[in-house]
This record gives structure tokens, sequence and C-alpha cells, in this order.
RNA sequence: GCGCGGGUGGUGGAAUUGGUAGACACGAGGGACUUAAAAUCCCUUGGCCUCACGGCCGUGCGGGUUCAAGUCCCGCCCCGCGCACCA
């Protein structure tokens, strides 16, 4: 007899799998397709953690399970190569980031075939390879070309020492994170692409998304849509206005004041002598906090008196502008009319500043004293009396007859910021000409090769460290050939991210960035698997995928179809896996140490629900290695055995139906552990069965249960596959079939109930009817005992399942 | 504060969506094999009471609906995650 041995198998399995180049795939009309993916990884130089061994596992199950029902499965992989980590690495080192990414590639694609994982090598993409970020410059140039990418003056978080922008986490309580010095914001100019564009087009498809309910309201939110009004207000003894945004215009009457964001243009031009000093210096104060500072202050209110006064539209009064943070620059118009009878925010900064509070509700007071409800207004002059529901929409009329109101819908979501002051990244594909302005690179002269440097870190005002490449900074505008210069921006490394699902789909294309047709063949994604990125890179996909819908490039809109959002893998301890823990599991070690891939996928699914946070058990580990050591071991005592009489069980043959019927089902939804736990179960019945010896209805069994864990242990099934005598591949045998009337086995167990409690449980021949069940049950000794020589009331039978007597 | 999940044995988790709560696995205890250990195989394992047959209690807490509630309804408590002064 054989023995179990995991890295023979596993060895000799991957490569011929591998020889044979057998998970490539082609568009074929005659199938039916599936495309799946996980969200394709970051190769750091750390290789896989059990995280990636968890995404990846739950793809390739779904991967290998779909062949097995005749799909054209096509489960490709690539990497995510362009970020600050190897950026880092290389300012520190001085190594090549595209150097250290080849090696770290590598390391990653051997340790996924160490897996088992059965992809598409042939379709391999990297995001940082010309050949790929060639088409990400398209992209881009289209974009601009659509208005779709445009550049703004926005704040920025700039150290004057290093003479570089830095992201919101690398500001640490004021300071720079390298030299510690203090940091400032700086208005400066950035490329965005103009997501706020698509904002209704991405919120109206959510609710048909078969995304987990969690990821579809964090979008929502993300989105954040209000309807209201922008109104108006002219400043008194100005040749000024001040335009605000509120969703409450049916409360204008209660409007007391005014309070515009620290960064408002207007600020400068509201102050007087009196007041200029102190605006000033609270609105540099103001910006110097960063988002975190802002929070640990809570919401306790600040603000400063600019001196100026607006005209409240409605009832003609005065009344004072000030500024404060609690007002956000980036919403709205960034500034609001405050009604502190109705906003709590208002309020609290009435009540500190002791502004006047005028009730124009009448309605209910909430905990906070504040009347949000709905109501009827008051003290609103000619619309007292008027339901708030029906005075948003009068009042909006009537201050549009006047010229100073108009409705407004304003989203939270903000466009998306793409520029960024960094070397490894893909270069922003535009040229400036002092006559032509940002002058997209025509597509013939794509892709912008990213040039060799030897100093990676950030250089001069803004600029990355490509600014200091001078014969790569100094080119020709394509308009009118005159000397120009490109961009030194590279793009966020978000945006290499959302359109490599479609290239997949033809990652070969020297041509386009991909051809229609095969995109259409495949998209959308079926299944996309990960436990990442909520929000940023889920909405960024579907918002690139709205605009190649709208230019033609793809069929469908919405680019994945189901989103697998699984949990993460924690330590043993149950806290997160951390080097400075020392509790981080390698899913490689898991292999060497002689379990095997099978195991290790085996147990990342049989933990528990993939949608819920684990912990990583050693000890379980060695119960799913148990486990598999007791399917071959099985496997080898059948086929050590001769001469096999001819004999059938029906028992174990119904639980054989039953567990086909359980795991096909398992699959479907994804219930792998409770998949894994019916085999056990069918696993455990054989061994008790085979104490009687084996039959010739044996083979049906064990091929039924090499089939079932197939997708979960593609080796070690490949291998007994092999042994039970088939040539064929097991990847693509059909999958084991049931029929429901074979899944009862001749005995049924029923449950007996007197008043709702169990008192007996009672065997049965599976055909007995509702009147066998009730005498069966009446007639048991203890059921008996508990109807105490009563008349049954009433008796209910659940079919196979109980009787419930009433007495 | 708002939103989304979730509270079931010593542990991870099952429960056909209202029908025998605790499948499966880990851990623990016992047994077989062995000179011994490992490996393997078998049995027991929610708590309490009982020699036993069996009984009582039990799915975060308090009510309710129902022949029947982990599951549905009402009111609370706690935990995790996400967003967070968005006018």
């Amino acid at each position: 007899m054989k023995r179990f041995n995991p890295s023979e198998l596993e060895t000799k399995w991957q490569k011929i799998w591998e020889d044979q180049s057998r998970y490539e795939v082609n568009e074929d009309s005659t199938k039916p397709k599936l495309y799946v993916s996980g969200m394709f990884p970051y190769p750091s130089a750390s290789g896989l953690h059990s995280g990636h061994a968890f995404s990846y596992t739950i793809v390739d199950t779904i991967a290998r399970f779909y062949r097995t029902h005749g799909y054209n499965v096509l489960n490709p992989m690539g990497w995510d190569t362009f970020g600050l980590p190897a950026e880092n690495y290389a300012i520190k080192t001085g190594k090549a980031p595209a150097k250290v990414t080849v090696e770290n590639i590598a390391n990653f694609k051997r340790q996924f075939k160490r897996m088992g994982v059965s992809i598409d090598w042939s379709r391999e993409i990297n995001t940082s390879d010309p050949d790929y970020y060639k088409w990400t410059q398209w992209v881009f140039t289209e974009f601009f070309k659509q208005g779709l990418a445009y550049q703004k003056q926005s704040m920025q978080w700039w150290c004057p020492v290093d003479k570089t922008v830095l992201a919101n986490e690398q500001v640490e309580g004021g300071k720079c994170w390298r030299c510690g010095n203090e940091v400032e914001k700086r208005s400066m100019k950035q490329w965005f692409f103009k997501i706020t564009d698509y904002a209704d087009d991405l919120l109206a498809e959510i609710p048909d998304l078969d995304w987990p309910e969690k990821i579809k309201t964090a979008q929502t939110n993300w989105i954040g849509r209000s309807e209201g009004a922008e109104i108006t207000f002219v400043i008194d003894g100005q040749n000024e206005e001040l335009t605000v945004f509120t969703t409450r215009p049916d409360t204008i009457f209660g409007a007391t004041f005014m309070v515009i964001a620290p960064e408002h243009q207007l600020v400068n031009k509201l102050v007087n002598e009196d007041t200029k000093q102190v605006v000033e210096n609270y609105v540099a104060d103001a910006l110097k906090k960063s988002e975190i500072d802002r929070m640990n202050e809570g919401k306790e209110k600040t603000g400063v008196f600019t001196g100026s006064h607006a005209i409240n539209p409605a009832t003609g009064e005065k009344i004072p502008i000030w500024v404060a943070d609690y007002v956000l620059g980036g919403y709205g118009t960034g500034a609001v009319m405050a009604v502190p009878a109705h906003d709590e925010r208002d309020l609290a900064f009435a009540e500190k500043f002791s502004l006047p509070v005028v009730n124009v509700i009448d309605g209910v007071k909430n905990d906070d004293g504040v009347i949000i409800s709905e109501g009827t207004l008051q003290n609103s002059g000619a619309f007292d009396g008027t339901p708030t529901s029906d005075a948003r929409e009068v009042i909006v009329a009537w201050l549009k007859e006047q010229g100073v109101g108009k409705s407004k819908i304003t989203y939270k979501m903000r466009d998306w910021l793409i520029s960024r002051q960094r070397y490894w990244g893909a270069p922003i594909p535009i040229i400036h000409c002092d006559e032509h302005g940002a002058v997209a690179v025509p597509e013939a002269d794509l892709p912008v090769v990213l040039p060799e440097v030897k100093e990676y870190a950030p250089k001069g005002e803004g600029g990355s460290a490509l600014a200091g490449v001078e014969d790569w900074v100094n080119t020709t505008c394509p308009e009118c050939g005159k000397p120009a210069k490109r961009e030194t921006d590279t793009m966020d490394g978000y945006a290499c991210s959302s359109w490599y699902l479609l290239r997949y789909t033809d990652p070969n294309n020297a041509k386009q960035a991909w051809n229609p047709e095969k995109a259409n063949y495949w998209a959308p994604l079926d299944y996309y698997v990960g436990g990442d990125h909520a929000v940023a890179h889920l909405l960024y996909v579907r918002f690139w995928s709205h605009v190649f819908k709208k230019m033609g490039l793809v069929d469908v809109r919405e680019p994945v179809k189901k989103l697998v959002y699984h949990g993460y893998v924690n330590a043993e301890d149950g806290r997160k896996m951390s080097k400075s823990f020392g509790n981080v599991i390698d899913p490689l070690d898991i292999i060497d140490q002689g379990y095997g891939a099978d195991t290790l996928r085996t147990y990342v699914l049989f933990m528990g629900p993939i949608e819920l946070d684990s912990a990583w058990s050693s000890q379980g580990i060695g119960g799913v290695y148990r486990f598999l050591n007791r399917v071959w071991t099985l496997a080898q005592e059948y086929l050590g055995a001769s001469p096999q009489e001819a004999g059938k069980q029906d028992d174990l043959e119904a639980l054989r139906h039953k567990t086909i019927k359980k795991v096909t089902r398992d699959y479907h939804s994804l219930g792998f552990n409770t998949a894994i736990a019916a085999l056990m179960e069918y696993v455990n019945e054989l061994y008790k069965a085979k104490t009687t010896g084996f039959t010739s209805d044996w083979q049906i069994h064990i091929e039924t249960l090499v089939q079932l864990l197939a997708p979960f242990a593609p080796h070690m099934t490949a291998e007994l596959w092999q042994q039970l005598g088939h040539d064929g591949p097991l990847d693509t045998t059909e999958w084991p079939t049931w029929d429901d009337a074979l899944t009862q086995a001749s005995v049924i167990t029923v449950a007996v109930q007197v008043n709702g409690k169990l008192r007996a449980t009672i065997e049965l021949s599976a055909d007995s009817t509702q009147d066998d069940a009730t005498t069966a049950a009446m007639t048991n000794e203890n059921v008996q005992r508990f109807l105490d020589g009563k008349q049954p009331k009433k008796v209910v039978y659940v079919p196979g399942r109980l009787v419930n007597i009433v007495v």
C-alpha cells in the first residue's frame, strides 16, 4: 500500500499541469464561460502570506469546480507592482524598483504554483511593464480628451525640507515622517479624474449588484448624494455674494448667521481692520491641523467672527458671517447658512458664541434640543403653516423667482486626485507647452517610458524624481513642435488596477488595450475575490468600466458580477499576523512541513465561513491533514482488496446521493466549510461500513469522494483518479449527479413531541404515512407517559421530521 | 453620532430558513494495537440531577406571536468593522 506523500504527489502533478499548459484557455463559443479572479497581489519581498493563500484558494476552488461543469474557465494572474514599498526600498538601497519587482514576481509565481493553483499563466500581466502601462497611459489620454482628466489647484501636505508632497498618513502630529519638520498645507496644481460626473450612474447600479450589503452601503455612503438647494446671500455693504448649499431650504427664515470654511476664498474680503489679525491666525491654525487633530478635538466648536454681515434673502435681516473649521472647504460651496434651531452643529455653535436662535418649525425636539423632524412652518412670513415637506420646493421656487436660489444635488464624493510626485508609477502622458498648455502624448508615442534614474527621492518644488531627468523632461510639443516639458507626476497605482480585469481578456495585444470581441466574450467577471478595498478600488473599477461602456469598448457597464468579500486570517493568538508579534504563519512553511498544498487549501476553507475573520489553528490543520490521510488510506485499502464481491448497500448509496447534493449546493453558495464537513461525514460512514468488507459498489463511493474533493485537494485526487483506473484528467471529468429520490435512507428517524417538547425519537420506514407515524408515536412508551391518557387535541406532522402531539 | 455585521459548548463553527440545538473539526477523557512512544483505529464529551429508564435547564438580556422560536415581532445590553462636523 502506497503511503500518503503530499510532497511527492504535488511535485508530480504540478509538473504535469505545467507541461500540458492545462489551464490555458481561449474564447470558445460552444461552451459557457466563467471568469474568476482574485484582486491581484502586490508582489512584496516577503512572499505569499496567509491572506493570499486564503484568497487564491477560494478563487482556485471556484475555477476547478466550474471546469467540471463544462465551463470554459478563465483564471488569470497578474501583479500590481507600482507603489510605495518598492520606491522606498529604492530610496534606501539605490536598487532599481523594476529589478526588485522582477525578483519578487518570480518568487510569488513559484509560490503560487506550489499551492496548486489552476492559472492560465500565458495571461500574466504586470502593471509596471511598459507594454501594460502604455495602455494605462492611453486611457489617461482618452479621459483627457473627454474632459475626464483635468488639472486643478488643490490643498496638499507639503514638507518644506524634503520638498515633497506627503500623503495624509505620512504626516505625524503635524510633522514630516522622514525629517520631523513641521509640514504645511500648500495649494498645488494636481491631476484629477472626474469621477463625480459618474456619481449618479455609479449610485444607480448599486442596488442591482450581487455584492455584500456592507460594500454596497459603503459605496452608497461614499458617493453621498444629497438633494437640496444653492442659495445666494448678498454681503452687506460690499459688492460680493456668498452662496451656500443646504438640504433644508425650508428653514431659511431661521438662518441667523453664516459660517464659511477657513479655506474659503472670500475670507480675506470679509475681514476688517479689527478682525483681520484674529481671523488670519485662526485660518492659519485650522489649515495646519491634520484630520486626526480635528477628530481629537471632538465636536467642540471653534470659530471667529469675520466682521462682515450678509442679508438673509428671506427675512431681509443682517446676519453675521463667521469662519469655523466645522464647515468643510471641499463640500458644497464651503459655506453654510446656519439654522441653529434645526441643526445640532449650528446650535452648538450658536450656544457657544451667543448667537440668536429662531425656531421656524412647529415640531418635535430631539434629544439635542433641535427640531429636525417634519412639521409646519412658523416665523416664516407668508409661508407660515406650510408643511415642511412641501416647503422645500415652494421656498426654492420663491427664491428662484428672485434669482437667489436653485435646486442642487451635491455629492460627498470628490474627484479622484491621481497625480503623485513619485518615481515608481506610470508617467502621466502629458506634455506642457507654453503655447498649447497641457497636450496629451499621441497614441503613436506611447508608452512614455519611465526613465532609469540614480536618485529615487522626490525632487524640487513638488516634482517627482523624474523632474531631475533633464533629457527626459525636455521634449517637443506634439502640436507645434516647439520645446516643451513633460509632466513629471506619475499616476496613482489605483489607475493601473482600474482596468486590469479587461486586460486579462487580451493580455498580449500590442495594438489596443484589448479587443472588444474578446472582452465581451469574458466580461463581466463572474467572481471577484478579495478582502480589502471596500470603496476605493472597487469604485474606481466600476467608474472606468462605466466610461469604457460609454466609449463602446465593452458591452457591460458593471465589471464585477459577484463580489466575494472574505475575512481576514488572524494569527493563532487572535491578533493580526505581524512580524512584530512573531505570530506570522507562512503558508509555504505549512506546505514544506509536510502537510502539503492540499491540506493547506482544504484547511483555510474549513476554518469557517469565508466572509468571517478567522484565527489560524495549528491543531485544526492537523485535523484536516488526518482527514485527507483517511481518504487516501481508504482508497488504498479498497484498491488493495481483492477479490471484490458484487454487492450494494442501499443506505450507503443514499448517503452518497445526499452527500453529492449537499456538497454541490455548498460549492455553489461558497459554503466550503460545510461541504468539507459533509465529506468528512461521508468518509466516517465509509470507515464504519468497510469493516464488513469491500464490495463492487465501493468503486463508485471512492470515485464520488475523489471527485467531490477535487477542487479542494487537486493533487491527491488527481493521483487517486489515476490509480482508480482513469486515463483522462479529473479536472474536466463531469461532476457526479444525484437523484433526489435516492437520497432517502430506508429507515428514517422521526422526532416525537408532546406539547412541543421532545419525548422520543422513533424509527420508521421511509414510505410511512402520517397515520403510520402518528400511530407509532402514540404507542411509544415514553410518549404515553406524557399523554397521561388524554386525547390529542391536535397532531402536527412534518413528513420525515417530526410528530407533535398537542393535548 | 450614523451605517453594516455579529453574540450558540472549553474552542472554530453547524442547524435543510419556523420543525430533534450543538453537524463537522479541534481540545479533553477512556480503550485497542505497541516492550514503550509516535502514528493509526474505536468509544465518550453542553450543564445539572439520576445506579439506571429518564428528567430539568440551555442559543447575550426582557417580553410577545406559534402546536413548535437560535431562526419571526417589540424593547434593551454587549462586541467587531466601516464612515465620521457632508449643512
